[in-house]
DNA sequence: AGTGAAATGACCCGAGA
DNA sequence: TCTCGGGTCATTTCACT
């Protein structure tokens, strides 16, 4: 389904979202036409989900990220659309899985500082469904990539 | 340091990269010359940076999201450096942060299936200097976003 | 699936307020 | 900082291979 241009084209479209089909079209030996066509193709069959800017986090006031782990005692169907729902409308919440593990989920936070942080827990709080486990504060990132590698 | 049209900008890019400086201005009710420079300011200053394509994880044969958990038992400066500087490298890990936690460090690993994370696992722990101490799969996304809340 | 060329439209940079 | 206007360049379409 995809063969080795796609996959070229989106390695390069997913470290630079910027770069032009006529830049696209000599780094893999081809004309603009071939490289236009197959990215209008990657983005209606929905391999390419869009294009985003990416900002620093310190640079505009967010730079405290801290995983928040809940659990939800009561463990319904209703509860778990319920708590999805309103973890999705909560701009300071930029991820959320639902794990297999110690705990239900997990929320990937972005907040000024602590004090910021102290104040989302009291949101959550008010969540009677579901139940703060713990929070780990990040001290530093490592590595933060939107970049998957495609075998 | 951030104006409200630049906040506006800023919100409006995050959702979409591909908004055209003349979509932008009349969303804003500008011309686009201002609209274009503040942009070309908020790339220079590092606000913004950079514009990368994302794509559907199944779409591309990485469905699969686990959390790695490792700790780090002698904890020195020169291991530090050197783990961290190994998952840099390591194409599976999009993401890691070195958390005030229970455990040292965490994972975000995008695999194939469990078996492919098995292998992930193989390779981790040819690194001597850390253990795996736990890994949680993920059993659904609740919400993926690269937004964040500007205020 | 690819090339090449032509029209459409966006980007970018002045001059001026 | 903004508006206005024009030159340049990328995107997009099409006829052909």
């Amino acid at each position: 389904m995809l063969d080795n241009v796609d996959k070229q084209i989106l390695g390069l479209l997913q470290k630079n979202a910027k770069l032009t089909i006529k830049e696209l079209a000599e780094e893999l030996n081809l004309t603009t036409s071939p490289i236009f066509e197959r990215i209008k193709r990657l983005e209606k069959e929905g391999v390419i989900e869009g294009y985003v800017a990416l900002l620093n986090p310190e640079r505009v006031g967010k730079g405290q990220v801290v995983f928040c782990n809940v659990s939800m005692p009561i463990y319904t169907k209703e509860n778990i659309e319920n708590f999805e729902n309103i973890v999705r409308s909560m701009p300071q919440v930029l991820e959320c899985y639902h794990l297999a593990g110690l705990v239900d989920y997990q929320l990937k936070v972005y907040v000024k500082d602590i004090k910021e942080y102290d104040d989302f827990l009291k949101q959550l709080a008010e969540i009677q469904i579901v139940k703060v486990h713990s929070s780990a504060v990040v001290l530093h990132d490592v590595k933060y990539s939107t970049v998957i590698q495609i075998d």
